[in-house]
DNA sequence: CAACCGTTTGGTAGCGCTGTCAATAATTCT
DNA sequence: AGAATTATTGACAGCGCTACCAAACGGTTG
């Protein structure tokens, strides 16, 4: 027959309580809720928890509560930029709380997301962050009928599945465009990588801002399902100046192609902004610091992560956020690479 | 008394084995070693777990089993480029793998660091991955108590907890600054920030190759302690450039100091690499594509996340690495900004 | 003084799985 | 063929914690 599994020196939460003397159960109640204990019975919990360097067994509180304080993370990339910043705001903001962070990469694959969602739900997360607001209609439902927090971040729509923090990709290309427009600058191009529904959003808003100035022309735009890189940016720059050498500004669709551009530029010798205008999308740190400095749209990419986080905090904590989807918009930081010098 | 909690129509391993004919046990070893089963058995258990779309409760495994399917990651920063690469290479390496990850983040500081590996080491990681070889005295007599395999990253030093793999700051700084002098470039500045300990070594190499040419000049050197930027590169360079304005070289601790430093020879019309030679560190993908193109050390950050994370894979399958301490190396990309033009 | 109420504490069982050992079936060996 | 292995399978208990209920306690009230 089975024999008693011996665990030697280990501090379980039973040690906890001898020495403090309350019951298993009370000093459970303290790590989870130390207002329901007495004054006294606290204090005593506390330091013998201290004295003996007791920590908490994870997996089992998980086993038993039927619950994990666990956080799920879905995000399409790890590389890129922009989710390194959502990423150090989410960790921030969880940092110190008892949450811990769960993340997976779809890879910029909603079926992949889909997968990875089931696999995150069946294992009862405390909260869920998933990335824009196109997922399959599956994960549409699965994410509905559970019963954690979800926080839809980098972009708002019409019908969060429970909570969303972003901004109009589609008003902020709007918005880069209508600058470009106001410098007067009227052949503006368009470079886009890797395409992504975010990326095809501000299409959209560059596509609707220059119907509406009488512009628009197919010409105007490249376009690739490549991943974003700065090496990019200079040949799809190229590309672009070969079927529409007449342009006077381009708009890029992040700030590492709009780099690339400005190097290609600089190689063919064409005076930024004189020649041409440079506008990027995200407001990179460096793009301030460039010669000459980079126009570019910024977004708030650590506030982000970190306002999801707390919002998954504040659901979870009983004081539920009153807007839940919250806009946290954009502006448009007008550099030397686009701004005339008249 | 205590009632029977109901948990209607959840699927357990219990129901997998009714339905496939076995014993929850056989089950249970169909998931962690289907070799083990016969195969009917196997096929039986298979179908039936697909069938009922069962999903393993991790929590209840962790507790049966005493050790989880977790691999503990200490990082310094989440901001940079460099721990990106790290950490895309570990997320790949340990995709499909029954591994997950947990990141912590150090932040630079070794106590924090120390205080997270305890935080880990009580929920029994299957294996860990450490940043540098720095650790506080009590970290490292943790790690060399715990019994799971333990991989240092970023550096190679001379005595490892267990794994290691990176390369030598030291030599790659070195090789950095012979490459310029071979060039012909005599006053070659450092310009260094954050200073960790990584840094600190490449400044230890680049001293030794100056000392050893007869060129040391404490004047050269600028450093701080604020973490890196491209912007901070420019206003360091401009430090550099008042303390010694006759400098025709300078070597960047990282590419991101280096195109700021670029950045601002440009505003001063200063010509590179004939008036001013740079040289980076990490040859980040832009550097190739820059204008002119920046030379850099090349450094394998995303192959050490891969066979870092491999290395524990390896470990934890009982084909341990016959190497336990693996150099990476790095190579000096020569590229137009440090090439003279004779 | 009994009845009542809210607060604090404890007893019991069980969360879902796997480690250990033993039993059985299938093979191989002498 | 019988013994000795080896490959499969199963029984049982328990991992460390918490949900649920009940009891004890302290204070009021009529």
């Amino acid at each position: 027959m089975a024999r008693k599994r011996i665990t030697p020196g280990k501090i379980r939460l039973t040690e906890v309580a001898k020495l403090a003397g309350v019951s298993p159960i009370t000093a459970s109640r303290f790590f989870r809720n130390p207002e329901a204990l007495s004054v006294g019975k606290r204090a005593r919990v506390e330091s013998a928890a201290k004295e003996l360097g007791y920590v908490p067994n994870l997996a089992a509180r998980a086993l038993a509560s039927q619950r994990t304080e666990v956080i799920g993370v879905l995000i399409p990339s790890l590389t890129n930029n922009v989710f390194a910043d959502v990423l150090r705001g989410i960790y921030d903001a969880l940092d110190g709380s008892r949450y811990s962070i769960q993340l997976a990469n779809t890879r910029y694959s909603i079926l992949l997301e889909e997968r990875l969602l089931r696999l995150f739900l069946a294992q009862k997360p405390a909260g869920l962050i998933v990335t824009g607001i196109n997922q399959t209609p599956d994960s549409r439902s699965i994410m509905e009928t559970v019963d954690c927090p979800i926080v839809q971040i980098m972009e708002i729509g019409p019908s969060p599945v429970d909570m969303m923090i972003g901004f109009s990709h589609f008003d902020a290309a709007k918005a880069a465009i209508s600058h470009l427009l106001a410098q007067g600058y009227r052949r503006i191009g368009f470079l886009g990588a890797r395409m992504d529904p975010r990326v095809q959003r501000r299409l959209d808003g560059y596509r609707f801002a220059m119907t509406e100035a009488g512009l628009f022309d197919l010409r105007l735009i490249v376009t690739t399902a490549i991943p974003t890189s700065v090496t990019l940016g200079g040949t799809l720059f190229a590309d672009l100046l070969a079927k529409a050498p007449d342009i006077d500004a381009v708009f890029c669709v992040n700030d590492d192609l709009a780099l690339g551009a400005l190097f290609e530029c600089k190689r063919r010798h064409m005076a930024v902004p004189e020649q041409m205008a440079i506008v990027g999308f995200n407001d990179l740190e460096f793009m301030a610091s460039s010669e000459p400095t980079l126009s570019s749209v910024r977004t708030n990419r650590y506030e982000m992560g970190r306002n999801a986080a707390m919002m998954v905090l504040e659901t979870l904590d009983g004081r539920r956020p009153t807007e839940p989807v919250v806009d946290l918009g954009f502006s448009v930081m007008e550099r030397q690479s686009s701004t005339r010098r008249n």
